[in-house]
DNA sequence: CCCATGTCAGGGCCACTGACATAG
DNA sequence: CCTATGTCAGTGACCCTGACATGG
């Protein structure tokens, strides 16, 4: 009864694909934030990693690698520019000579708490047409595609 | 009493940001739909065009670059290919000799058929771990967020 | 004269890889 | 000897711009 082995349903349609529908999305939140950030003369990653600094405290490279998600190799010029703007302190490790400790400054605080308004006066932005418990509900539905296909490379 | 003027919240931390959220949710669906495109010789362009050549019949390449958001410059190496293939059909069109009308052929139309199960599926492995209403709901937040920002740079 | 179309050339950004020296 | 770290160099994909010739 419930077979339906005769679908002949339309045809994707581009509109409706979930994969192009994120992907599109993710586009406008880009800019979004990428926009916003860069009248603040702040790229995101400046902001992934003061944020992380500020939430676990100070760490490698590598260690910030891992808890933001950018790439070793390019987390040099990202900790360059903080370095240059006073934001963030690279500074030899003692313990482990082949390591850098990178630490937020106290100028580097107080950026970050003026990004974090900016940040989160973007995110309204992007979620403007939503209600509060609908953004709760898409946040908890993309946290949850994320653990999935998370669980593939990382751990 | 609802006044919240105090809040202290913990200041944004990123595994909760919708715009990282989304951004990093499109990039597992991007290389989803990339690499299991890949392995039928194709990229997602191809696929938008035969679907929006299905969807609404022959056009312009300027039309078909509305119709799927790709850029006209960037379209032609997408035609290209997929006329190399003989998946469609580019002539002059008679009425505007400015114009090219690309065509769907008949191997078009089949090869279109076996990438629509390949994209499905695809979806379906992306979207995994949520229920089908939790599926539809999701659909229905992205599409609304879409309308909005797509308000503006389009019209 | 202005606009549309197809095409090419190129820039910028970003995720990602590979290699290398140094150090654990 | 193998692994980790910081660094640099480079690739390929993608979004986007600009310019140009031809035609409406």
């Amino acid at each position: 009864m419930t077979d339906a082995m005769d679908e002949q349903e339309t045809p994707a349609r581009l509109r409706g694909l979930p994969s192009r529908m994120l992907s599109l999305v993710a586009m406008h939140a880009d800019r979004l934030v990428s926009e916003g950030l860069a009248g603040a003369d702040a790229r995101k990653w400046h902001y992934a990693a003061l944020v992380a600094l500020r939430d676990s405290g100070p760490a490698s490279q590598a260690e910030l690698s891992r808890r933001t998600g950018i790439y070793r190799s390019d987390l040099v010029a990202v900790i360059n520019e903080l370095a240059e703007r006073g934001l963030v302190e690279r500074a030899p490790d003692p313990a482990d000579r082949r390591r850098n400790v990178v630490t937020l400054t106290e100028p580097g605080r107080r950026h970050l708490r003026r990004l974090d308004k900016l940040i989160s006066e973007l995110q309204d932005d992007l979620l403007a047409p939503l209600a509060q418990p609908e953004r709760e509900q898409l946040v908890e539905l993309l946290a949850r595609l994320l653990v999935h296909h998370s669980r593939r490379g990382s751990p």
